[in-house]
DNA sequence: ATTGCAATCAAACGTTCGTTTGAATGCTAA
DNA sequence: TTAGCATTCAAACGAACGTTTGATTGCAAT
């Protein structure tokens, strides 16, 4: 083939250096919001490299989510599957379910050196971004491992609607994403907090936990009848 | 003075028909993502109507948010006097704080017919909004309620330490917000849920109370010893 | 009738946007 | 040494942006 192509890695690391650039900048100040010129600057690099490397920002910032979020995905599907062999036959714990699933993503958001920390404010910003493409790709890009742990709840909470179960992971997924990326913007509301950052994570579980094992509400209790 | 200004309130419609535009396109495309030619096109009027009648389109996005985060804080701001009226010196209840606080939030999002749920939606995602002057007047906007309610929220739960309060209502935010906001992000995610919206309160209640109630966490038990 | 002013309008302002172009650069393989 | 090709670069493209201008409209008070 070509030359510098022999490990399919060319440019040794202009190509890098524009997805970090990006990526802070698009966490910093959006999709919309953040310029083509603005990347290259901070990367240091033509303004024509991005349209060369990657064909248009849209692609980009497709790059960006692509590059973390497939990590992301297989931690998860590592941990579900690790934990799905030691229980055998068994249901998980919901505990168990949760800290496969939420355990990464704290973890990465906890990571502030290699820019972990930065694409998980990104992505949950990006769960209410309005633009239609970033859409589409999240969805896809999420769905298998949504499918799996969706399901693996529904088993280690057999006696709870599965709509219930639905509706609840989707109010955890707020409660963290808010955790993660929007401290800032809570700490101009109330009031800094000076406080330590490792505490989040069992803050939120325990958090989590309460939330996810609540007594069903009522008006859902007398609604449901045959359902399994 | 002028003759129209009789009853501060210049021009029948246009005005508003402005602000109602503007407020759907920035709950659909965000603040960047929205051009002031869509806004007056979507209003029908002409474009130099917004540098008219609000000076700019920074202006006309607080004054969309003003219109109704006004109303929001009144309501919550009732809410919150009524119950501590009834109660007297006692403390509240938690539930009763959180009604207080997600009950008028919940229910403008359960208007679908006055712009409401578009405006809540727009709120839910503004939380986690770039833009610098967005973040500076939600704060000011915000701080009276949340100073209120936090204050509530403590004498509420006396034997939790506020560090652990503060989280949870950032958390219970979090979970509120994306279940306005993020409805049919979800459902690209996990398939459609074919569900009765009239249970989202009751649904969402429900899950907040477990988590603002769940026990604390071990780390947070063992680091607390003399406060209050 | 006429004056005054709020409101609306078409048109243009200068700037910034994402993208494209075509030439220069530098390394690799022949 | 030379040919070939991936990469970088300065410059420019047309389009869209938020805002401003100056004329026009239409009603209310004189």
């Amino acid at each position: 083939m070509s030359q510098a192509a022999a490990d399919n890695r060319n440019s040794p690391d202009t190509r890098e250096r524009i997805l970090d650039a990006a990526e802070w900048l698009f966490a910093e100040h959006g999709f919309d919001g953040t310029s083509m010129r603005q990347i290259t600057s901070q990367a240091s690099v033509n303004l024509a490299a991005v349209n060369y490397h990657f064909g248009s920002k849209e692609a980009l910032f497709h790059e960006v989510f692509h590059r973390r979020l497939n990590q992301l995905n297989l931690l998860r599907l590592q941990e579900l599957d690790k934990l799905e062999q030691e229980a055998g036959e068994a249901p998980l714990k919901p505990s168990q379910v949760l800290e496969g699933f939420f355990g990464p993503a704290l973890e990465m958001a906890a990571d502030t050196t290699h820019g972990g920390h930065t694409f998980m404010r990104l992505l949950g910003r990006t769960y209410t971004e309005p633009a239609e493409f970033v859409r589409k790709f999240m969805a896809e890009e999420y769905a298998e491992v949504m499918e799996r742990y969706t399901v693996a709840l529904y088993r280690s909470l057999p006696d709870v609607p599965r709509a219930e179960i639905v509706w609840r992971l989707h109010f955890m997924m707020g409660a963290v994403s808010y955790a993660i990326s929007g401290i800032d913007a809570l700490a101009l509301v109330t009031g800094r907090f000076d406080d330590d950052p490792a505490l989040l994570k069992p803050r939120l579980t325990s958090f989590l936990l309460g939330g996810l094992r609540a007594p069903l509400p009522e008006q859902v209790t007398n609604a449901v009848k045959g359902e399994k």
